[in-house]
DNA sequence: CGACTTTGACCGGCGC
DNA sequence: GCGCCGGTCAAAGTCG
């Protein structure tokens, strides 16, 4: 079996691996086939497959929260907060892509760049993006592999709440 | 002109 | 308590 790396079947980078119709939403299909994985509680990096992997801690959240909490609640329920919560626990993907071009991939949502930061230990710089959507909470890091440079890493971080859009407006 | 990117400043958590 | 660091904000600049 072998995964995508990248949630988008129109980019390039996409594998050749899987085909999709217009109403198919890739974003979805990744969340449907993580949780249906059995990952191993292995501390090492969880790799299933050559192109994909979910971090070691990543991956126990995604356990814990797809264990209990299916659908998870992200944000501020009291509204006074305007800063991050660290409290908080979102559902958390991370996507290994072999792109040595292009940092931004086009996963077919659209993002809106907020920051960069350069990252200790690591040569690149990640970057900071929030869904365009402002219903949408979605939040996505990028940042490039250090051990594999032609490899990034691209972090979700919740869910979207808006229907998948091939070509939005 | 609106949406987006860039970039420095700011904030809060965490370790010492 | 202080400094470091990751994450976010927001003003200014850029682009279509």
């Amino acid at each position: 079996m072998n995964y995508p790396s990248n949630p988008n079947p129109n980019s390039t980078d996409f594998p050749e691996l899987f085909n999709f119709d217009d109403e198919f939403d890739p974003f979805q299909m990744i969340m449907d086939e993580i949780s249906r994985e059995d990952h191993s509680p292995s501390p090492t990096l969880s790799w299933t497959s050559s192109e994909k992997f979910v971090a070691p801690e990543v991956t126990s959240t995604l356990q814990t929260n797809l264990a209990t909490s299916p659908s998870l609640e992200i944000g501020d329920k009291d509204g006074i907060k305007k800063r991050k919560r660290h409290k908080e626990d979102p559902i958390i993907h991370v996507f290994k892509t072999k792109s040595i071009e292009k940092y931004a991939l086009d996963d077919g949502y659209k993002w809106r760049k907020y920051g960069k930061k350069p990252i200790r230990g690591s040569p690149f710089p990640r970057h900071y993006h929030k869904c365009s959507n402002p219903d949408c909470i979605v939040k996505k890091k990028i940042e490039r592999d250090t051990s594999n440079p032609e490899y990034v890493l691209t972090t979700y971080e919740g869910t979207h709440t808006y229907s998948f859009s091939h070509s939005a407006p």
